[in-house]
DNA sequence: CGCGTAATTGAAAAGTATCAACACTGGTGG
DNA sequence: CCACCAGTGTTGATACTTTTCAATTACGCG
């Protein structure tokens, strides 16, 4: 549920400290703003340490998360290739530390560093794979069939992420989220 | 609503032309499945022409359309990174010729030609600009809204892709994409 | 013409959202 | 030390949306 990818963090530390390249750490405390939707940005970012969401809002005002962000995984990155607007906003959940790249180095670290460009492309790669699924199970089972699933893969979820988080993941309110868990305990079938 | 990339399609057109790589054209008719869910393959695609959809089957029984692939779309690609099994399965709409190439070859030639590595690497952002907002729209909006913007996006969808299709596309039953149709009708906003 | 597939429609059942009230928590200032 | 406040979590009742099921019709094609 929370995404990690340490074979990129690794590289990129790796690369970072060689000094060749201007990759700077960068720190936020919670619930920080780092990027919103609809932006221009010049930075790519990828989680040294800590969690944060990514995640759209529409018109009416309601938030649907695409996914929580752990070590290693980047963002601001599509936009390098696509040369649009920020398409998600990023949120910080917990302390953040990140390393930023400027998109020209980024693009350069790309042409120039092959692991780099097959470690950046195996990333959104993953990224496919994740989404594709999970909206088609979300979709396609009852609310408490999702929960059990989060339960599965992260045991925990309710001591790192708020309810109103883990609805606008799961896409549905924060009543049908309490009454799913209200009947699963009921049923013997969590905790 | 049907994608398409041009520009990777003269790029991969022009490479074949050169006969350097084996990168073969098939022929499927209508129908047909070219790709199974959670199978292994060893080729990637790309259509040349005609339309094909991306679906992926839950244990329900229930399909749940990723997207509607058109000319100079790649399919398959994905399990050359990840090295992991297909996620979705892919069939042939109308008349589909595509050109095919081995993992190899595939691999090579991100490897070798900047310009295919770019081009590559761009559809995958693609991919993901794509399916974010769209997953959330069609969730946090009813079902109207989601066919009238069908609608705007591609004209006469009913006439090539079945109401199954369209349902299972928008996420809903038949039964309620009659009952929106109908309304929009009575209401004067369609046709 | 007859067959299979796709499309249409109604009625009942199931699933979710909405709204509104109330409890709990940690931090702040009087 | 207490009162207050904002943010978060909990719960019930009701209204609404969507699915399910089943029955019928329309269409393309050998």
């Amino acid at each position: 549920m929370i995404r990690t990818n340490s074979e990129l963090l690794s590289y990129v530390s790796q690369i970072q400290r060689l000094g060749k390249w201007g990759i700077v750490e960068e720190e936020f405390g919670p619930k920080n703003k780092i990027i919103e939707q609809d932006q221009r940005y010049s930075q790519v970012h990828l989680i040294k340490e800590g969690i944060a969401k990514c995640y759209i809002s529409d018109d009416n005002g309601r938030e649907f998360i695409q996914e929580f962000l752990g070590a290693g995984m980047e963002f601001g990155e599509l936009e390098v290739f696509t040369g649009r607007l920020s398409i998600c906003a990023v949120e910080s959940i917990t302390h953040l530390t990140v390393f930023s790249f400027s998109y020209a180095d980024f693009r350069a670290l790309v042409k120039t560093d092959a692991r780099f460009n097959h470690l950046v492309m195996k990333a959104l790669a993953d990224k496919i794979r994740y989404k594709a699924p999970r909206h088609s199970y979300q979709h396609s089972h009852p609310i408490e069939d999702n929960v059990l699933r989060l339960q599965e893969l992260f045991p925990d979820f309710a001591r790192v992420i708020s309810k109103k988080d883990i609805a606008n993941y799961i896409g549905i309110t924060v009543r049908s989220l309490n009454r799913a868990l209200k009947q699963l305990e009921g049923a013997g079938k969590l905790k």
